[in-house]
DNA sequence: GTGAAAGCGCTAACAT
DNA sequence: ATGTTAGCGCTTTCAC
């Protein structure tokens, strides 16, 4: 393949078409797959492309088109595992589709996220894959109703009478956690969170508290739950633990309903010198790959990335293609990861060390 | 502010222009800020921009400028903490500045880099940031060359003879890695890692060992490494402890020189029961926030990733606005977070919990 | 089959 | 101070 010089302008469809002795419109159908042109004609505009080193402008192109092949992805953040996985498949099947990803993270900001929006409405995406901050009911979800795009919510999310979405199946893996905790002998348990704006968090707390209840109506549960941020719960926690102490009456597991909050949890844990699980049990919603490795591993609820992904992509590029019909929520399935830091309440209590259960 | 139709074709300047009463070119030039408009015809272009809920479609209009304001990203992976920050900080400073930063991952393979990067070079770019997948020899930095393409290399990056580049100080920090565990009496040290062909991963070998050794010339450093991919090196790891447990002559600590090997390690330690600090310690290259709520918690080496991205932009930037003179090589300083999992070897030997230190 | 012409939405010269 | 003209690089009628 010819390599054209150094800091030279980029050849345009002009110089492809000079050098095959054709017209613009001659190469843009030949690169198109118009099949109309003549089989000379179209070698000879090949190897002008392969001898240039030619390569269509794909925003020149998409000008003149109608839609502009780009979709926006907007991420609380990136750098969870979990979004860290979801923009890269994103990003794999937006490219298997001819199509680029420009992704952009609101960082739990509802004020940035729609001003990312309005950027990307000023960039004429083709349609938007938006993981709000809180919920379908943000001013981003607004903004894009009211600006008439296309676009599928994902994640903090369960269902929205203008956009379709696609989300882990909160409540039935909160309903198998409780399952698992009550099987082990668990009768007091300690439910923590951020974000209680989100509709998928309170499925968690909902679906856990339910199946929880159902089978042992006897059930003890607190629930520690803050918006957004992560340092109020830290003290809430250690508020919390302090007290249930002092009345010698603490959980003797911990179900935290989001990443942020497992690690909170192990860091009061430190703090109080309690192993898991012989001082507490814990399980956290979403799963990470330290998880597994530590000591004790610790239990976890595993979103089902792939398959939001995969959704979330299909159902927008219907859309996008214009299949009309009432909005979709797709609620996928996730697998629950007992690991050692779930045990049964008392088993080896107070002691010290986090031996192999 | 007004809120257009759903579903209308969105004003462009000639809609402002005519409801304002002007030619287009002076909406233009009111909306760049050019002051020689009779301020009572901007006040007429701002109130018509007011009421269309106009905004300029930022590809029409680089696409008459001579560069476009996008800056590609490429990054070996999004799903780690340390390139998702890295993701996002340049984002924020991409922005500051008007340009809007087009991400992708290049999934460690060298040819999706290289694809990634002619997709950018199709884009215009004004410019890349590039963390290679293995060094700066690779095809994409030889493309981003034959290009003329302007661009930073940053992270697993040393120098380059055409690219400025940005990365932590590899070399400094595992000197000071190597007087810490000296220090505490290590005379046997595994080091492992992957991808030996980054010039990072060789300058934090040889900072380590070069210290190393100057401080306990008998110092006994072994070696485990495997290029690019992490299975094999799991195994690697668990047949060197094998024989090592076989002569009886197994290493009193371990030091990663990469997140997935501190990862794998771990792992290795929990199949054989083996604890920090107590029956080995450990100390890892790239610190993550589970880190610090384990038991023990995992010294590490923290890299400055908002340094590198400020830096990287900035270099990057003065390249873009036509900055010459050869390539600068800035190493940023690194921190080194000495926690629970490195202890003097033999001091409480081969006891069974991970007690606290 | 093919090319000329007309833009997509914008901005930079150049007139006025 | 403002409008006119001429594109950026491409695609798409629509004649020929």
């Amino acid at each position: 393949m010819a390599q054209q010089e150094s800091h030279q302008r980029r050849p345009s469809i002009h110089d492809v078409a000079s050098h095959a002795g054709v017209s613009a419109a001659t190469v843009s159908k030949v690169l198109s797959g118009v099949t109309t042109v003549k089989p000379e004609n179209a070698q000879r505009v090949l190897d002008a492309v392969e001898l240039l080193g030619y390569r269509v402008d794909p925003l020149a192109s998409d000008m003149r088109r109608a839609k502009r092949r780009i979709i926006g992805a907007i991420m609380p953040e990136f750098e969870s595992e979990f979004f860290g996985q979801m923009v890269s498949e994103l990003e794999g099947l937006a490219e298997q589709r001819g199509y680029t990803l420009v992704a952009a993270s609101s960082r739990e900001s509802e004020a940035r996220e729609k001003e990312i929006l309005a950027r990307m409405h000023d960039w004429r995406v083709a349609g938007v894959v938006l993981a709000p901050v809180r919920n379908e009911h943000g001013p981003a979800a607004g903004f894009m109703k009211a600006n008439g795009m296309t676009g599928v919510l994902i994640d903090r999310v369960l269902a929205d009478d203008a956009f379709d979405t696609v989300s882990a199946d909160s409540a039935a893996a909160s309903a198998e956690v409780a399952r698992a905790l009550v099987g082990e002998g668990h009768r007091h348990i300690l439910v923590v969170g951020l974000g209680q704006q989100a509709a998928t968090v309170r499925a968690r707390l909902e679906g856990f508290r339910n199946t929880a209840l159902e089978l042992a109506p006897d059930m003890r549960i607190d629930v520690v739950l803050c918006e957004s941020d992560v340092e109020p719960l830290r003290t809430l926690l250690r508020d919390y633990f302090s007290k249930r102490e002092a009345g010698n009456d603490r959980p003797t597991a911990v179900y935290s309903l989001f990443l942020k909050g497992t690690l909170v949890a192990l860091s009061e844990f430190r703090r109080r010198g309690w192993h898991c699980p012989n001082d507490i049990s814990l399980v956290g919603f979403d799963d990470a790959e330290w998880m597994q490795v530590t000591w004790p591993a610790i239990a976890a609820v595993v979103q089902p990335v792939r398959e939001i992904a995969s959704n979330a992509m299909e159902v927008l590029f219907r859309r996008i293609e214009g299949e009309g019909g009432p909005p979709t929520a797709r609620l996928e399935p996730c697998k629950v990861l007992m690991r050692e830091s779930v045990g049964s309440p008392g088993s080896v209590p107070h002691s010290g060390g986090g031996d192999r259960q």
